[in-house]
DNA sequence: TGATAATATGAGTAATCGCTCGTTTTACCA
DNA sequence: TGGTAAAACGAGCGATTACTCATATTATCA
């Protein structure tokens, strides 16, 4: 195991050069995690495949933790940039099937940017890396949103629509992580989108 | 990382106090896979939890994945047996809200069982160790079933029975193990089940 | 250009862990 | 009861991995 160290970088790289270090130790670092998952990784292995002394990483990452923390982090920002800017201007006038339709649309693609370091991030990380609610916050901001959005739709559910945002951003998350990772059978991603987003807004919709 | 041998027990236990010992491995297994993680667990720290010696445990098992392996097994085993039983005599008409509720409450208390254990199992577990389809033979099983009754509900919306099933099955199993293991703000068990099953039949039944 | 700070290096150490194997103990049964 | 097979034991070896630190190199800027 991980002997538990922190999370936070050790130093911040001031000149342009060890700025460059960090950056392809990150990239090695997602290279390995892909391809040997969250065990077959270790600070050894991704030093090399940087092209990079030991030393020079732990001068930045207090260990491999700290690394997959950084990755995770960036990929998490990336991902609700993604959708934020897909999903700008939509549902002013509330939940309705144009925006629903564009939401699944956005997690679907969010899910299909690097999905090999996606499933090691959200399928073997220990509790240690994932637990930081920062990484969270993103997505509870999204809920937030939504669930406004819902507050300015006619005919909703009966429900609170803190709750029912809540329902329906994990069940939309949930479902684009499965389809992206594993497929549904029988499902393309037309179909997927379709019964996904029939589903959601019915469910939004009811009463 | 843990070099990769076999998930196949190495010798079965003949005598009653060797069966005892694979219980007894078993079982510390359980407690020190759910405590520390799947990282925190050693073949060392079971055998000692065990009150075993190292030798012992490896006259059964070819290291910690196959004593995973055995506890997963079991958990699903079990799992699915408690669904079977509680499903038994339903929906022989088709699929309706009878039924679909007491599916999800039958999933909900399925998850409810060993949830530490589960979450390990399902969110810590390397691919080498959940990929054997053998696991996953319950699960096909199941949602074959349900295909099955679909076909024979009346009012059912137009997707082909297959996709239906698999649609429901995942978003059903997803909603539940993240409701166990992580909690819905907002929503109690019965609110869970209210909003769940709801979802679920309006979509079922769609057109 | 020289002083200082930043960065890079990688051999080496300590800790962990997987797993074997020679030995001892226990159970079985003819 | 004695011979054999099953089971249990655990010291310790080999491999892996995390991480340090003394040293070398490079950048910065007055």
């Amino acid at each position: 195991m991980a002997r538990k160290k922190g999370l936070v970088p050790r130093k911040q790289p001031v000149q342009s050069r060890s700025k460059a270090t960090v950056e392809v130790v990150l990239e090695a670092a997602a290279q390995v995690f892909e391809s040997g998952g969250y065990n077959g990784a270790n600070t050894n292995l991704i030093a090399r495949r940087a092209g990079v002394s030991i030393g020079s990483l732990y001068q930045y990452f207090p260990g491999k933790d700290a690394i997959l923390y950084a990755l995770m982090k960036r990929h998490m920002d990336m991902g609700y940039e993604f959708i934020t800017k897909r999903l700008a201007g939509l549902g002013r006038g509330g939940v309705d099937e144009v925006f629903v339709r564009a939401l699944v649309e956005a997690m679907l693609g969010m899910h299909e940017m690097e999905p090999e370091l996606h499933r090691v991030m959200f399928e073997q990380v220990p509790p240690t890396v994932m637990l930081p609610q920062e990484l969270m916050r993103n997505e509870a901001a999204a809920v937030e949103r939504l669930a406004a959005m819902l507050e300015r739709t006619p005919g909703l559910r009966k429900a609170a629509t803190g709750e029912v945002a809540r329902f329906v951003a994990y069940t939309l998350e949930m479902l684009c992580h499965r389809f992206v990772l594993y497929g549904i059978k029988g499902l393309d991603r037309e179909g997927f989108m379709d019964e996904t987003a029939d589903m959601l807004l019915r469910y939004i919709l009811a009463d």
